[in-house]
DNA sequence: TTAGGGTTAG
């Protein structure tokens, strides 16, 4: 690390009484903990393994080592520079204290930063920035908040990086009180916002909800640069202002303004919300064209931007052509599978990650024990289950709520009843996961009392709670109950309705026959219904041969899915339950003539991009 | 000589 000049001198052992003496000066200094002893020999560091003039390194040697140590984020060797540092009494001086409060900051050792801040004889506007942007660092937003009012308080003058470290601070905090207060404070100081304060304020107000204000400053800005745009184009992706993002990824190119990492991550974010395929194929495309192609967390959020787009080949393809995988992208590629229902390769992806030597951690056992509960693959399911200390995975509430998903869906119902009975923290996934188990197993009456008990413990149900339970009274043919239920998601539990929720009406009413119930059912639904809700509806006229009707349903299903064969297959029937042969074989022939399902994309891929 | 903004992927 250090280059030293060459010493005629022979020093035999470095670490002789004056070293010792350095060393328990820097104890009393507190860089070292008081009840160690000097050691025998040195640490084991590149820096200790130096000859031994190095405790009378000169200054500007000892400054860039504690630089670079910054940069290295290497702590212990940064520990032995400030101990030379003491050794050699330039501890006093203000430089070396600042380059050693930013060490510490980089080092992750706030506490460090802030006693050596403390010991310092005399600072200077530096010293308090370097150890505010240290407490920013290390995201500690209240810690920074108390510094700079300190600095306040004690008459300090601040400047722009005082000014960006604040707004940085009450973003961690999320605070838009304080953020409000200290851009109040530099409109007051009259300052002018250069690019790094206005990216901090852009970010504080996109982060703190107010994006009418960021966007302000945004636009008010004279000269943009990377920064800037990445920080407005975050704030609109974590708002769902996703075509927003979209837009100011394009102007960014007619600006001529260099896309980055961050810029990638997060406009292939909003082409994953927005499902826009196309658009992100065409980010696929530039970040190809601008090298980035080869960067793990990149090529992980394409995997995931293709896999909700549901281009499962394409997410496919990236893993492929990636040369080396992360557990990010393992657990990605994992997850995307058990998504699309394609639970073997998931399963199969899980065990060649083991056998490359990767260990999965909670992400990963939860994507795959979901793909154990859809395969109802119970052995391996166990096997996980029974690893999962080993692999270094603490129990904890997810990893629980897989586990009942997939005892559940296996069909052990002892296993899920231990599981959830033995939890320490039971959240709404955990209290809907059982009452699915109990409506899976026609146990109407036990998700009831699962659907009271999670209210009295003070879990509210949520949408995805009320599909489990509305199935459950559809399947026990509950009808009532489950008309009452559904009102009150509606008007008490202010909760909208889905697709989900419709379709399980409509099923409701179907199973018990009571088509006409379901038409109006249908027809008041205040969205579009897809075709799932009519070949809900489908199916009931089929088994309770209301042929009129089963035809509309069929035509309406058809219509909006041409390419699922199943309405064509129960009109058919419906066909020949009537005895129009001749109906029954042409809804087949045009069947066959509409082709199958899959995805559409366009022509060519980007397979070539990768050679 | 020393400091500051966007942290996004499962």
């Amino acid at each position: 690390m250090l280059r030293l000049p060459k010493r005629k001198t022979k020093v035999r052992n470095p670490w002789l009484p004056p070293v010792s003496q350095a060393y328990n000066l820097a104890s009393s200094y507190e860089l070292i903990p008081t009840d160690h002893c000097p050691p025998p020999h040195p640490p084991h560091t590149s820096l200790a393994r130096l000859p031994a003039d190095k405790t009378y390194l000169p200054f500007s040697t000892l400054a860039s080592t504690v630089k670079e140590c910054a940069s290295k984020k290497s702590l212990l060797e940064g520990r032995l520079a400030h101990f030379l540092a003491v050794w050699r009494g330039f501890d006093c001086d203000r430089y070396m204290g600042n380059l050693l409060i930013d060490m510490y900051g980089k080092c992750g050792s706030l506490q460090d930063a802030r006693s050596t801040f403390d010991k310092m004889v005399s600072r200077n506007l530096f010293s308090w920035n370097i150890l505010l942007s240290a407490y920013t660092g290390c995201r500690c937003g209240e810690g920074a908040l108390e510094l700079f009012s300190l600095m306040l308080e004690q008459g300090t003058q601040a400047d722009t990086c005082t000014f960006s470290n604040a707004i940085v601070a009450s973003s961690i905090l999320m605070s838009l009180l304080e953020g409000r207060h200290v851009h109040f404070a530099i409109l007051n100081e009259g300052l002018e916002l250069d690019a790094h304060l206005a990216s901090a304020l852009v970010s504080m107000y996109g982060k703190c909800g107010s994006l009418e204000d960021a966007r302000e400053i945004f636009d008010s800005l004279p000269l943009k640069d990377g920064v800037s745009w990445n920080a407005m184009i975050t704030a609109y992706s974590m708002h769902g202002c996703h075509f927003e993002a979209l837009h100011l990824f394009q102007e960014m190119q007619f600006h001529g303004v260099k896309y980055a990492k961050v810029t990638f991550l997060s406009s292939l974010g909003a082409c994953s919300n927005l499902m826009a395929l196309l658009y992100g194929m065409l980010i696929h495309a530039i970040i190809v064209e601008q090298g980035f192609q080869f960067d793990l967390s990149i090529s992980t959020a394409l995997i995931s931007m293709y896999s909700n787009c549901r281009s499962l080949e394409d997410a496919q393809c990236v893993f492929r052509n990636m040369s080396h995988h992360d557990l990010f992208s393992w657990s990605a590629m994992i997850s995307v599978n058990a998504q699309h229902g394609e639970d073997e390769a998931a399963l199969s992806l899980f065990s060649q990650m083991h056998q490359e030597g990767m260990k999965p951690d909670r992400v990963t056992l939860v994507s795959v024990l979901t793909a154990c509960a859809n395969q109802a693959a119970l052995v391996q399911g166990q096997l996980i289950h029974a690893n999962t200390l080993e692999f270094g995975i603490e129990f904890d509430c997810a990893i629980e709520n897989s586990l009942v998903n997939m005892y559940g869906k296996c069909g052990s119902l002892s296993d899920t009843k231990h599981i959830f009975d033995n939890m320490n923290t039971r959240n709404v996934v955990s209290w809907t996961a059982m009452i699915e188990v109990q409506a899976y197993v026609g146990q109407a009456a036990e998700s009831f009392k699962l659907f009271h008990e999670m209210q009295e413990e003070n879990v509210g149900p949520n949408d995805v709670t009320f599909v489990n339970i509305l199935s459950s009274c559809s399947h026990a043919g509950l009808i009532e109950e489950g008309c009452f239920l559904y009102k009150a998601m509606v008007t008490e539990y202010n909760i909208e309705s889905t697709m989900e929720h419709y379709s399980s009406m409509i099923d409701l009413f179907g199973r018990a026959g009571r088509l006409a119930e379901a038409d109006v059912f249908i027809s008041e639904m205040s969205i579009e219904p897809n075709a799932v809700i009519w070949e809900t509806l489908l199916s009931a006229c089929r088994v309770h041969n209301d042929f009129d009707r089963g035809k509309q349903a069929a035509e309406r299903a058809i219509l909006l899915a041409s390419k699922i064969s199943s309405p064509y297959v129960l009109l058919s029937n419906i066909y020949s339950a009537e005895g129009k042969w001749d109906d029954a074989a042409r809804i087949w022939k045009s069947m066959f003539e509409r082709g199958t399902t899959g995805s559409q994309k366009p022509e060519g891929g980007f397979e070539l991009w990768y050679d």
